[in-house]
Formats: C-alpha cells, sequence, structure tokens
DNA sequence: CTCCGAGTATTACATTTGTAAACAATGCGT
DNA sequence: ACGCATTGTTTACAAATGTAATACTCGGAG
C-alpha cells in the first residue's frame, strides 16, 4: 500500500461567499442569524441565501461550527492571510498575466488614498527597496 | 412609448478567458489558431476549448472579428484599460472589502519589485501626495 | 469542378454559482 | 407536554464556466 501527500487546493470562494468570509473573520464566532442581519438587506438576499452559502463554505472547508443549543456558531477554518493570498495570486496571475508592478500601478493611480496611508505604503516600499 | 438608458454592465470575463483576452490585447488582430498555439500547451486545452472561449468572448461583447478568407481576425471590442477597471472594482470590492489600502499593503509585501519598479511607485505615491 | 482540410458553429455535459423554496429538527414559552 | 418559531438540511433550477466532441462550411489544390 502506497500514500502521497497531496496538496489539495481548496475550492475556490466566490464573490459571495467572500461577503459571508468577511463577516466571520470579524465577528467570529458568530450565528447564521447574525450574518444574515449583516448581508441580506444590502445585497437582496433571502436568508435561505445566506444560508445556502454558510452551508458550501462549511462544505468546501472554510467554515467550521459548533453547536451551542439549537443553533450554530460559525468560525473560519482557514485565515484571512492565506485565503487572501490565494485569491490575490489567482487575480494577479489572471488579470495583469503575473506582473505585480502594473497591479500596483493600477491600484495606486486608481484609489484615493490618506496621507497617512500614502506615507505608510511610501515607508513600506522604501523598506524594500533597501533590504 | 418610453424609452430608458441603462447601463448594462458586460458580462463578467472568466479567468480562462482573460488569458485569451491578453493574447488578443497583445497581438490583435490574431486569428484562432495563433490563439490556441499560444495557449493550448500550457493549459492542456484542445483547441476545440479555446475555440469555445473565442466564441464566448464574442457573444460577451469582449471581441469583435472580420472574416480574412475562411478564418477569422479577431480584435478586442473592449480596452484593456477598462475591463482591468471593472475586474479590480470587483475583486477590491469583494476581497478586500473595497479597502484600497490593505489591498496595496498586501500586494507591495507579497511581490518582488525591481529597484526601478520600487523608485517608480514611490514616485507615483509621492505625486499623489503632494497633489 | 470537386473534394479535403482548416476553420467556424452547434451541441454536450459536469461542476459551480446565484438564488431560493420546501422540508425537518428542536428548544422555548405557556 | 405541545405547538410554534427558529434554525438547519435537502432539493430546485437557471446561468456561467470548464472542457470538449461533432457537425457544418468554404476556399484552395488538383
Amino acid at each position: 500500500m502506497e500514500f502521497k501527500l497531496i496538496m489539495v487546493d481548496r475550492p475556490e470562494i466566490s464573490t459571495s461567499e467572500w461577503q459571508v468570509m468577511n463577516v466571520v473573520w470579524n465577528e467570529q464566532p458568530v450565528t447564521a442569524s447574525e450574518i444574515i442581519k449583516r448581508l441580506a438587506p444590502q445585497n437582496n438576499w433571502t436568508p435561505a441565501t445566506v444560508r445556502t452559502f454558510l452551508h458550501r463554505l462549511v462544505k468546501k472547508g472554510a467554515l467550521s461550527y459548533e453547536q451551542d443549543g439549537n443553533r450554530y456558531q460559525y468560525r473560519a477554518a482557514v485565515t484571512k492571510a492565506t485565503t487572501i493570498k490565494h485569491a490575490s495570486r489567482s487575480f494577479l496571475s489572471s488579470v495583469f498575466g503575473g506582473e505585480s508592478a502594473p497591479l500596483l500601478t493600477h491600484f495606486v493611480k486608481a484609489s484615493k488614498l490618506s496621507p497617512e496611508e500614502i506615507s505608510e505604503l511610501r515607508a513600506l516600499l522604501e523598506a524594500k527597496e533597501s533590504k
């Protein structure tokens, strides 16, 4: 018998699901109705729709939960950092052909940034340069 | 009779389709077989698969073509700039909750940049700051 | 003028996503 | 103890996406 260690890259998280994940990362542990309260109105989602997303996220291994009475307390099962890393990599690769500099240029040009944010970014770049 | 001017936002371009678009933007006007030559090998796509993408992109209004003998010469029907703008906006919004600064921070940290690229970005930020 | 091959168009089918209703389980108030 | 309101589970269905085979068409070689 032979075993292999393979890297199964988790299924992608869709844009709707990202909204759910963002709420969970901010407020975990959190119940379904809490999430519904946060997201349903601005998206015109029925509660059932949000619950579908929760279900799918659990199936994808992005969320976990623990029972608490008759309800669930949801928690993220993946960190925001690694999830962002994956999504960013794939966005960078498909939209900008993997070239970071054009991406950064684009977003610098397209974003309005506070003076503080600007100097923070400049500092970051400076650090990178001298390293 | 009443008419309305509405803004139909073009259907999203999928990640596979982005690859096709990138080739077209670089080499337009370009034939299907040229695109196939560029993309099929590294993606393990059959020619038929690439042609499906071409078809869908035409239907989505992202590509146009003109007949040339028995083949088509494809051209982009949307500019790279506006397409990137849309994709970037939606990525920013779903993954980073619309906050540009964290996005920029993330990509600055995650990217390796040449010294030239770094100083160019710093210059861009500087300009933004003083404006 | 006919046939072939390259090219395009149509059809296929599984999976994912958006969107939600229907169904089932269960804890709480009376 | 019981029924209902709340929460979770299952099922539904259309559109988009990944992936490709098949069918059709037409221009150029013979």
